[in-house]
DNA sequence: AGCAATTGAATTGCACACAATTTATTCATC
DNA sequence: GATGAATAAATTGTGTGCAATTCAATTGCT
């Protein structure tokens, strides 16, 4: 192996992190699909809902689209038409805030807390029916806690 | 830790591979940034460049948009305008297969092939001042690959 | 108080992703 | 050789992602 050859097999497609992990997660997501269409959601809307489920049993200091924004790393250009769906679907409430009109705060609505009843069972049904073992996941899931550690803190 | 404490934690966020996937991908895209712009790629647009690239080294038997799409798993509604953009850009030819009509072959022009040159060092650049470990990766890609075969033989 | 700088959302524009449909071509079978 | 099924791209429509800009509200400073 000549240091030619290492330099090379840099530019092949499957030697790419990178590619794995855009596959990979298009992969997934696409294994989400089935689940995701029961509940009527998007994937990244799922993601949001997780968020404001989780604020339920723990409310953060503000739930505003910045706060969310930050937890999901996606910003108001992404949130802001994608809470408006969610909002036509009668999950989430938006309104300003009263005590610094700039912030819009977010609040679940009884039928978006209703929706997270349904998810369990479907999450349940999707990883039996994947055939995924859960244990091989665990290390994956720490490596790419790091990564994504080690690449924001380099942003 | 009870059992009804397990199910509810994994409707936590931090617990989901899923959006460590989503979350981390979009956040290497967002560290090839810098040199993509140098390049004048998009993400999408580099890995179709990739298999271009891997393409004059070993010719695949077809040359098409089925096979490209096949390599990067995704479909002609993404591919079509992004290779018409590769087009504009002077990097890719596009002609139909004169064997069959319905093909379309992708070769790359002059200015598609003499780009390849300049990804390395930049490449190199990049890895060097995000300060990442290369060999801590190693394991990461393999743990994706694994996954990545895991999802897709499940669809 | 007055005003510049900052902040939080919204908007705009471009490029994916992907489902679903359409169109053109080829294949298979009769 | 006609024709129905299959195949490869292209097209259409919806929903992200994200950079860049805009707008309104607030903060800091004098």
């Amino acid at each position: 192996m000549t240091a030619s050859h290492d330099l090379e097999a840099q530019l092949l497609l499957d030697n790419q992190l990178c590619f794995k992990l855009y596959a990979a997660s298009r992969a997934v997501i696409r294994a989400y699909k089935p689940m995701l269409d029961e509940l009527g959601l998007t994937y990244p809307q799922y993601l949001a809902m997780l968020v404001l489920w989780e604020w339920q049993a723990s409310p953060p200091e503000q739930a505003t689209v910045k706060a969310l924004g930050e937890r999901l790393m996606l910003d108001s250009g992404t949130l802001t038409p994608l809470l408006k769906r969610l909002e036509q679907l009668g999950l989430v409430q938006r309104r300003r805030s009263s005590a610094d009109e700039r912030e819009l705060c977010l609040a679940l609505s009884a039928a978006g807390l209703a929706l997270r009843d349904r998810v369990l069972p479907l999450k349940q049904r999707l990883l039996c029916e994947s055939g995924v073992d859960v244990n091989e996941l665990e290390g994956l899931r720490e490596s790419l806690g790091q990564l994504l550690a080690l690449v924001r803190a380099h942003s």
